[in-house]
DNA sequence: AGCCGTGATGACACGCGATGTCATCACTAG
DNA sequence: CTAGTGATGACATCGCGTGTCATCACGGCT
């Protein structure tokens, strides 16, 4: 029998979730949570950079978007192929996950720093599609743009979406079509 | 005579300018910035929620966004008051300090906390233009595209600009010109 | 079987950020 | 002259986050 019981890092993020339900995110200290989980605060901060992360670290959208992008065809064309990675992200990461991103969702409305931490991620993914546009060639303000886009389209469509009962990419879409009307 | 010197705030931000700029955010502490500035830790807070307040607390661009989202004439066509939005705060508020905002600009880069404190600003300008955009009568789902346009005009440019010698607002009109070409 | 390196965890100390609370004192109104 | 106001100082306290060292299961090697 091991020395420890496994999954450390699955039961402290059980235990903050539940914790964060409870109770809030700031009124959880991290001390509450190790205990729940039968572990040490030292244990929690090697396994996460700070109290927040504990909320964000299985995100894995970043690494699929630099694959999907560096994968795509030569010569593909910006704006659909980041309609075809929206497509993707919206079916495997989004949709099957609605209610746990319900959840996650409120928890991080509720505490500004949490909202800080989110807007820091999107715009993590921005610049690695921004990035990986200029990588293929494309003038960088172009990329900046095409980047820029793509996260309004599914920031914007994010909300309507978890608010409805659609699937998201077909809010993206219908998004995408309002804007090309606002715009022109 | 007065008990304490007057200005107290702005000679807290100017301290704290300096020790930034000298020895990086981080390794700033408040103790430090209070006592360059002559005044306590505990003042420090009282005039600043937290540390990285001191370089945000001046932004007066959200009360003028919603002025002049409130007092453009009815009917005004939505993209164009976003530009001549645009256009006066980039007049009155960007181009006069272009060198105090790059000492800012560099200073935010150089810390994560302090990027994230940047875009929740971008983001709390973006929900007051939608919430003025609704407030007209216009439609939740094209208020949000609008505002999240004019953020990303505004910031796409803004980098654009604090390494050229232009004005913002050129280099927002050429952004403009771009986005429209590449979503079409 | 015995030895040893590795890696995760516990235990402890500590600095800093942030807040609550009360005292102090200049200024002002009456 | 007095009472109220408002900004500041002084002090205590809590929670976050980090550095450091000890502990101990495991797996590989001899």
């Amino acid at each position: 029998m091991s020395r420890w019981q496994p999954d450390a890092r699955e039961r402290l993020e059980q235990a903050a979730i539940e914790l964060f339900v409870e109770q809030g995110f700031a009124e959880t200290t991290v001390p509450q949570i190790t205990a729940r989980a039968g572990l040490t605060t030292r244990t929690f901060f090697r396994h996460y950079a700070d109290k927040r992360e504990v909320l964000f670290a299985g995100d894995e959208i970043p690494e699929m978007a630099a694959r999907m992008m560096a994968e795509a065809p030569e010569g593909t064309d910006p704006m659909r192929q980041i309609l075809e990675g929206l497509r993707t992200v919206a079916a495997t990461r989004f949709d099957p996950r609605k209610d746990e991103i319900r959840i996650r969702r409120d928890i991080v409305r509720s505490d500004p720093g949490l909202v800080e931490r989110d807007l820091r991620k999107r715009a993590a993914l921005s610049e690695v599609i921004r990035s990986a546009f200029v990588a293929r060639g494309i003038w960088p303000l172009r990329a900046a743009l095409l980047a820029e886009t793509a996260m309004t389209l599914l920031y914007v469509s994010f909300d309507e979406w978890l608010d409805s009962d659609r699937d998201l990419f077909d809010v993206i879409e219908k998004t995408l079509a309002e804007l090309r009307e606002t715009i022109a």
